[in-house]
DNA sequence: CAAAGCATGCCTTTAGTAAT
DNA sequence: ATTACTAAAGGCATGCTTTG
């Protein structure tokens, strides 16, 4: 099936006539004939009856009707966002967040960037850090906001935005919530909330085997969101980045010599062509007064 | 019978593909 | 890169049927 058969279907059903709508369609009744005779061969049957001066749809040209002009009416759209983007009028940027970085970091600099760039259209989505990585590199993202990790591929360039030490969550009913800093001792059998996905998972792990503090790892949560929903529904505690904002009802918690921080990066890929959109945002991001975290101890 | 309306035969142009 | 072939779109001329 062809936009233009499809283009000169939707012309006959609206006037009715072979004639008027090829010459709506600009081209010569015959070949406005042939377009609509090889549409029925493609869906199987005539589209209309041709009875002279009373032409109209058949059943299975009415029941064509709605998709075809659906058809033809994202394609046009698709045309016009295609030229507002060649002209510049349109500014796409996509940018991949993982998924434990509060997008609330991002508001102020997205209001921003939406009044100074004419014809932004945002696309912002959320991914664990490993699909993350992989959807950047496979070009569905033009900037991605990661964690610094050792296994990053080589053709991302990145910024680093800010450092944070990750802390506990905990309800504010929490015996936790009652203390300056945390002992790590005092984790052991406490019910925890896994970042599935999240770097910081495997290294916490690995710190309280070392430190043989036991938390009973129990549940996982794929979003901060997720995990701060489930840390207020009393299934445990979690480990969340300090500046992410935390629920009502929540709180955060240092741990004394919990050696876990993470450092947040803006990333591009190398050898891409940047957009004016994506160019404006890595500057914004750079230049951006992030989070600074006071050294520990 | 003339005009309107659609279909068909035959042609050219163009774009895509396969072979060299 | 060049050539040959094919398929498809489209145009012109014209035929057939219906309508007034």
């Amino acid at each position: 099936m062809e936009m233009h058969q499809v283009r000169y279907f939707l012309a006959v059903a609206r006037t009715r006539n072979f004639t008027r709508a090829a010459e709506e369609c600009n081209v010569s009744q015959p070949s406005l004939t042939r377009a609509i005779q090889k549409l029925e061969g493609e869906l199987g049957g005539p589209l209309f009856r041709r009875e002279h001066s009373l032409s109209h749809l058949t059943d299975l040209g009415r029941i064509m009707l709605p998709h075809l002009e659906q058809t033809y009416a994202a394609a046009q759209a698709a045309k016009s966002l295609a030229e507002g983007v060649r002209k510049g009028s349109l500014a796409p940027l996509s940018i991949g967040v993982t998924a434990s970085f509060a997008a609330d970091h991002l508001v102020d600099l997205l209001e921003r960037l939406n009044l100074s760039l004419d014809g932004l259209e945002l696309t912002l989505a959320t991914a664990a850090h490993a699909h993350l990585v992989r959807d950047m590199m496979h070009g569905d993202f033009d900037v991605a906001i990661l964690e610094e990790a050792a296994d990053l591929p080589e053709r991302l360039r990145s910024w680093q935005l800010f450092r944070e030490r990750y802390q506990v969550l905990c309800r504010t009913d929490h015996p936790f919530a009652q203390l300056n800093a945390i002992e790590p001792a005092l984790l052991s059998g406490e019910i925890w909330i896994d970042r599935s996905g999240c770097l910081s998972s495997p290294r916490f792990h690995q710190l309280c085997a070392l430190a043989d503090v036991k938390p009973v790892f129990r549940h996982r949560a794929g979003s901060e969101a997720h995990l701060q929903r489930m840390v207020l529904a009393g299934l445990g505690c979690a480990l969340s980045p300090e500046n992410v904002p935390v629920e009502d009802g929540l709180t955060l918690r240092p741990v004394h010599d919990l050696d876990l921080s993470r450092t947040v990066l803006v990333a591009t890929v190398i050898g891409r062509r940047v957009s004016a959109a994506s160019d404006a945002f890595l500057k914004a991001a750079r230049a951006r007064a992030w989070p600074v975290t006071e050294q520990q101890g």
